[in-house]
DNA sequence: TATTGTTATACTCTATAACTATA
DNA sequence: TATAGTTATAGAGTATAACAATA
């Protein structure tokens, strides 16, 4: 026992237990041949009539210099596709492709089956209750990175 | 097709939370010049007078082949040493140099107190219900990849 | 001038397999 | 034969900055 620490050592188990989830969701989507970020934009295109690179970005928390080299890997699958902007000469709209599609509706809820696997000894109540707890962990993070960011912003000039 | 869901689409949220929680503590770990798998080592090592390259790999899920280059990093850092077992030759153990406890020591209270900053509208209650969810969320992704995969990993309680 | 997306660079992580040296 | 760790390889993500086209 680390009695030696005067932080609650649980949260050290918080870290791990993200690590622990994260691989374990991997584990399933690397079967498609995609990689995390990969599915990350099909899951996030999917049921969308496509998004913009900034927009994109913002949401899988994915830089735009990464992100071009992401979107043109899937391209080159054949899983999503560019359009120009009808509005703005600048932009660019990701879209899923059929095939992108069909990968999309077919492997979403396989993807969600494969982590309800998790829960086989929740009961409904206490799933709807990790759901709610984890949503107000979600919203507290981003409460904290927009803190966060501000002070980074009156720090930058070091 | 907007009933072609047939999985709670709050699902989609807890990766997502997952995700930005990943992205909030590695803003801070980058600050100290250090990966998130290099850190992890760190925090792993602390408080331990050692652990060698095949619990280290099983404990951060990190395997051989890349432990090697992530704890030759942190060697040419200064921050870990390796030292060979007394009781097998081919074993080698991994140690925090004195300035790797240094790091861990000064950093790993400031990292939690960083992740603390998540929580500034939760009560002790909440926070200690936050961390039972999750150390039973943790368990229970252990638990399924157990039966998914034949390679078990052995975890160790702390 | 500011913004959108691309390109370029250098580094790190990842998975995998072949390899060595011990056991 | 099996195991612990290293080396080699190819691919992917990351941060960062410079850049072109457009607003």
């Amino acid at each position: 026992m680390d009695s030696a620490l005067t932080f609650p050592t649980a949260l050290r188990e918080l870290l791990r237990t993200h690590q622990t989830f994260l691989s374990y969701a991997a584990s399933h989507v690397h079967t498609l041949d995609l990689t995390l970020p990969q599915f990350d934009i099909i899951i996030t295109l999917g049921n969308t009539a496509g998004i913009n690179f900034k927009i994109l970005g913002e949401k899988t928390l994915i830089t735009k210099g990464t992100l071009t080299g992401v979107i043109s890997r899937l391209e080159d699958k054949g899983l999503v596709q560019r359009v120009a902007s009808e509005t703005d000469g600048r932009s660019q709209i990701v879209q899923l492709t059929e095939a992108g599609k069909d990968l999309y509706q077919r492997t979403f809820p396989e993807h969600l089956a494969f982590i309800y696997r998790i829960f086989n000894d929740y009961s409904p109540e206490d799933i709807a209750t990790l759901e709610a707890t984890l949503l107000r962990l979600r919203k507290a993070v981003i409460a904290a990175r927009s803190n966060e960011s501000e002070q980074l912003v009156e720090e930058t000039d070091q």
